[in-house]
DNA sequence: TGATTTACATACCGTCCGATACAAAATAAA
DNA sequence: TTTATTTTGTATCGGACGGTATGTAAATCA
């Protein structure tokens, strides 16, 4: 069900505005929002100011359009990898492995992720930013705790009870890695951090 | 032994130097390296510009050193922490509560820890700074990575083995911590998510 | 007291910042 | 065609930025 879209009246884009919003990101996720300039974004998305300001209004709006992109793709991959009805200790693996590959790629060495490498700085002086990280921070525990509790359940998790405890340590690794990738950490290290909470959270038999 | 100074040949200074970086710190603590101006410093000082540059050195120079001292005086303080020859719960659990009580404080609602609030939006692009970041994270990672493996040699952790991986979490919670207190979390969360990290690493029952 | 040394205070430098005014260009509607 | 509408490119706005030159105040040394 393709949308028929009737062309708008005045002249037509020349460019589309959710590319445009990825390459805006690329930038501020290198450099953080307050050391980007309109003139980094120009040169990365190719559009000049105004049809920046035209497309996203101004740098702060840009700004939160590309961490709500990041919130939306999150949720929806964290969802994917946690979805299929195998052991917790899969899925979990899963979601480890998945994350500590996207954090370090990246053109100019590894970049973790978006949110916790530009908006936590932002976030104390800034409610809109710290509103965005905070659903975000929330909506992670709250995935992880309801995969656990799936695989307590099942019984597949004896002697534990915890479920939204464990979780906030899942998402606390999850930040952990993301700093760590920024840091330099390499590939293996954010790998072995991720296994390393498995083992806790499941138990180092597998269970 | 204290050291009798000879007073030196010119105008005495009229502040002091390590009391002006604790102020500047505050400012970069609040807003991150790049939207810290140097009004915000000299404000924050009480300084003006040619006597900051004076003490310190250019902005960059300034924030560095801030770095430099919130590093050591973590390691100091985290030694201090785990030195005990208490059980391991114990010397974590007060590792976590000391440091949630610490993110959680600032005039202008909760900063979470230098380092991570500011350093890690900087880390990608200045490798000065990603390496007293990472620097900081190692040491981190060694201080929990022994403090665990006595707690082996001693019989009183059964059944584990990994410290260096344990110490990893250990740390990855802890800057989810960091990460939570700028996000606007509560100081009952963030000590939630020590305690749940310690009954992960010690086993829930006390071992 | 005078010379020397150091720190403070004012004022300013050129540059880059975020944001916008304006007109040319490109399309649809009339 | 003409008119209305939207986007694009250029050029620029006032202000804030990091950094510094210059002159003055306060101390020690001779």
């Amino acid at each position: 069900m393709v949308q028929i879209e009737p062309r708008p009246r005045g002249r037509p884009r020349t460019y589309d505005p959710a590319v445009a919003l990825d390459q805006a990101r690329a930038a501020f996720w290198n450099t953080g929002f307050a050391a980007t300039s309109l003139d980094d974004l120009s040169a990365a998305t190719g559009l000049n100011r105004p049809s920046l300001y035209g497309a996203f209004g101004d740098k702060k709006a840009m700004y939160l359009q590309a961490l709500e992109k990041s919130r939306a793709e999150i949720n929806v991959s964290l969802a994917a990898a946690l979805a299929p009805e195998d052991h917790l200790r899969t899925a979990l693996t899963r979601v480890y492995e998945a994350t500590a590959a996207i954090y370090m790629r990246g053109e100019a060495g590894p970049r973790g992720c978006f949110l916790i490498g530009t908006a936590v700085t932002e976030a104390v002086e800034d409610s809109d930013v710290r509103a965005v990280l905070a659903a975000a921070l929330a909506e992670i525990d709250s995935a992880f705790e309801a995969r656990i509790r799936r695989a307590m359940e099942v019984g597949n998790l004896p002697g534990s009870s915890d479920a939204a405890g464990m979780a906030r340590v899942a998402t606390g690794v999850l930040n952990g890695m993301a700093v760590r990738a920024r840091a330099g950490g390499d590939l293996a290290t954010l790998r072995a951090m991720g296994a390393s909470v498995v083992d806790l959270i499941c138990g180092r038999a597998g269970r």
